[in-house]
DNA sequence: ATCTATTTGTACGTATGTATT
DNA sequence: AAATACATACGTACAAATAGA
């Protein structure tokens, strides 16, 4: 079962990989061979240590690799060991936030996206939704339905509402496009504002913004794809709008999985 | 410096974190705080075994668990060590292909985003593209303008002409349209496809394909937002008509890391 | 609640490999 | 070519966690 690519050190391409490394692309190789699923067991350090012939170290070390990535488990104790694991949204919106930290996004970045992306979905949701979603779409609205009095309670209520894009993001059909507006959500729920609350037409934007919403969830249950469409594609007009008065900064630091799997 | 959170057994939230684990996320939090750039040089082995009091094992594991995210880069022999490095894009798209390998991404999926993002990238790029990478767009054409004879020969223009849409998601401003678009060519470019190839229909549409490429060309060296745009959504439709008449599947298995960064 | 068996987790010392000067 | 400075790999001993009796 190990194939374990023996090397020469004269290799053309420049490959080299250490072995914990090639033992981890080893271990991968093998769970799309046999077709593991998520919860499949695989082997036990010492089998892994005689099959591969190496330190135990080396093997441990191989399975950090592959626990980083979030494709392996393991747990300790009788009935233990290293399991398959499905890449949770999570870690995989971790992972990916590690790329985008030395490079600048800016929000004008991620509204050029939602701009094309968030109307996309909230067209292919409407009347699909269950109503216990649009049960909790409202319940979410209901928490920024009165205006912010102290900075706090301002961003509070502007991750609730990026919230709202959540459960939207959550229900999509479409994994892909469920992921990445997850995803948008996420790095904007980040972002820094240097206040600018009681300008008069951030207040008239925030209004509209709210207002947005409960439309959309109206279209939304009533499933009319184009009101959906445009109610949703004006709403991220408006909240670029209102994110760009801010002067929001997106604030650098890496993410971490806070929503533990399973 | 190694703010190592210890850990009650009795912890409220279920963290229980390994000591790697924690040693990795106090390096990434050390990273943050201290502002360091790729390139810049970690502790060494040893001093690393002292601040953080864990044995080489351990703090081994750790490294491992910011190699697999990308993070950290290591180097044997003298001057060498771990140094911080900036998570490439091909690692990137490896590891949030691995999230979705147990997920059933469909071609159609893949076409909802790119008939929504890669006329935005194309409008975004009308004009701005330096000679060099108008060429190699040029050059890139011509490496299917004629039809395939055989199915691998079919399969390398399928290759290829995804390549075009690689070329401008690296060329994007938009970082993040840029890695979106770049990660679904990649995927694309997995698909195996059940031989329909001599059917009219198909030929007529690969043909059209390659017109729009052409025409698509043109109008980004003329600086033409409008018909860019255009341009690329009849190319998305044509494509994914051509896809979806081949009643092509996606691919399953673990991506890697094809273009070493560096 | 305690013990016991199982399986991973951590420690540590030595030897080897590798790249720089 | 040799010395140096660093990571890499090995192997054993013991600690911790967990499930089941």
């Amino acid at each position: 079962m190990p194939p374990v690519t023996t090397r020469s050190k004269t290799d053309p391409r420049g490959e080299r990989l250490s072995r914990p490394e090639r033992v981890a692309e080893a271990i991968k190789a093998w769970v799309v061979d046999e077709r593991l699923q998520p919860g499949d067991r695989l082997p036990s350090e010492p089998e892994l240590i005689e099959r591969f012939a190496m330190a135990k170290s080396t093997i441990r070390e191989a399975m950090r690799l592959l626990e980083a990535q979030g494709l392996v488990r393991t747990r300790t104790g009788p009935g233990g060991g290293s399991f398959v694991h499905e890449v949770s949204r999570g870690r995989a919106q971790a992972l990916l936030g590690n790329y985008f930290y030395f490079r600048d996004l800016t929000i004008r970045d991620i509204y050029q996206l939602r701009r094309a992306l968030e109307p996309e979905l909230a067209a292919s949701l409407a009347g699909k939704l269950s109503e216990e979603t649009l049960g909790r779409l409202g319940e979410n609205i209901h928490e920024y339905d009165m205006p912010a009095k102290t900075p706090e309670e301002e961003r509070a209520q502007h991750v609730a509402s990026l919230r709202f894009h959540q459960i939207l993001a959550e229900a999509a059909e479409n994994e892909l496009l469920g992921f990445i507006i997850g995803f948008m959500a996420t790095m904007l729920a980040e972002v820094t504002v240097t206040r600018r609350l009681y300008e008069p037409r951030n207040t008239e934007l925030w209004e509209r913004g709210k207002d947005y919403q409960t439309r959309l969830l109206m279209a939304l249950r009533a499933g009319d794809r184009g009101a959906a469409r445009a109610i949703m594609l004006a709403h991220m007009r408006t909240a670029q709008a209102l994110m760009e008065g801010q002067e929001a900064e997106m604030h650098r630091r890496f993410m971490s999985e806070r929503s533990p799997d399973a």
